[in-house]
DNA sequence: AATAGCTAATGGTCTGACCATCGGCAAATT
DNA sequence: AATTTGCCGATGGTCAGACCATTAGCTATT
């Protein structure tokens, strides 16, 4: 086929073709990265940044209009450009649901149960006598939201999260929260029916109680299997709807 | 404060404004929601959908370029833009997680663990049999790389990439992958030394076979331990001398 | 038949201009 | 003196036109 001479057949790579507002990206996400543009902080004018980057306006606009739908920046006319706090980034991301098909939505379940348990885990090991006290509020919260259906699905999720806080691990914290903030998104658009009327929420409750009374006794593995089944059991509706979609 | 007439207070909602390019995304994004436009078709050229949607070429760009970042689209010089096969866009909105403050050399490396061991546990029960034989191949080439150090650290990566391959869970992989990349970055900023002269990569070539080994055997928690007993192992040195930033 | 060269199409980039909006300041008003 | 009004500059948002680099496909040459 190709004449190409042996010796060097691998010793010519392609070569690395990188665009300008990739490059501009890759800076200012650097400069965020290394919190040298803090949250909240604004950046110079557009018409700078081009002489800065030495770039034209165009490519700088595109970059930032990409950090922008990524959440990492937000744009004011008359005022400036401003870098937005964290969290702030994962509001953004939510609309874009429908990205989910059948075997992505496996995936993330997968993700999440494995990111619950492990949270859990550490948990154990590290809460603080206020990361405890703050669970136990939200199971509070939880009990006393029985009939009160959106009240007790914000005090499950703040359960959750605040377990991931617990594991004082930035990472961990975040990853649970784009994954279980995702989910959330997309049960809420697939089954609108309540789904947690009646005995639900109770067992839901009862399973959330043994989580906690682990997290206290400092049992890391009673911690960890105590969350993995109550995943299991609460995301069993999930998984059975989404079934047809088999992964290859 | 206010004199606002009180009867209107709550009559007169802020104004829905929209710029062009969001106007722009949401139209394209709808259309590939709708299946109108399906992966792998090819959009009209730039300057056409400019007279479409009557918008200025600035404006168009900006969306596509949007569109891009999101993995839902694919521009090439003198082709075209075409929409891509999959979207990523769970797998770059999960990526961003590891951005902002956070990024502990021990929370990156603690999640590392985490994942590692988990796609273990998970190839083991889903590797394929191509699956198995192209880590079989990377554990090779590590083997025949004990003297070139640069082949051994390819291989070395390679391994545990097609482990997390071997789960066939894209979020997975994507999330092992940031994580590696980010702590081979933090190890290669802070200590420049190469740490695995001698027997360390011996000692790393054999735990890579055990791995290897669990895997062909289909035994999950054998798989899983023995990773995390190998990441134990291999991070030890990282470990040591990161001991001084203890955690607050 | 294979190769080299040309041409049109297309995304990528730059420039300059204009608009809409916002913040702040000064003048006018009470 | 305090408040309101109007103005102006700064800034992001948009547009139009031009040029460049790359690609695919066609044509002519070998």
């Amino acid at each position: 086929m190709k004449k190409a001479a042996a010796p060097i057949d691998d010793a010519m790579r392609p070569v690395q073709r990188t665009s300008v507002s990739d490059e501009i990206i890759a800076q200012i996400t650097d400069l965020i990265e290394r919190n040298v543009l803090k949250p909240g902080d604004r950046l110079p004018p557009e018409r700078e940044l081009c002489k800065r980057f030495q770039v034209g306006r165009s490519s700088l606009r595109e970059a930032l209009r990409s950090l922008s739908m990524m959440g990492l920046l937000d744009g004011r006319v008359g005022e400036g450009t401003f870098v937005c706090d964290k969290g702030q980034y994962v509001e953004r991301a939510l609309q874009w649901g429908f990205l989910l098909d059948g075997k992505k939505l496996q995936d993330l379940s997968e993700t999440r149960m494995m990111l619950e348990s492990q949270n859990a885990y550490l948990a154990a090991e590290r809460a603080t006598p206020e990361d405890l006290a703050a669970i136990a509020d939200a199971l509070a919260g939880m009990a006393g939201g029985l009939s009160d259906e959106g009240r007790f699905l914000a005090s499950d999720l703040q359960f959750h999260l605040l377990i991931a806080r617990a594991t004082h691990n930035s990472i961990l914290y975040s990853l649970l929260e784009t994954t279980r903030n995702y989910l959330q998104e997309w049960i809420k658009e697939s089954l609108a029916e309540p789904s947690l009327a009646g005995p639900r929420a109770e067992l839901s409750l009862l399973e959330h109680q043994q989580i906690l009374a682990a997290l206290q006794r400092r049992d890391s593995e009673a911690a960890r299997q105590a969350m993995a089944a109550h995943i299991r059991s609460s995301s069993g509706d999930l998984q059975r709807t989404s079934r047809r979609s088999g992964s290859g």
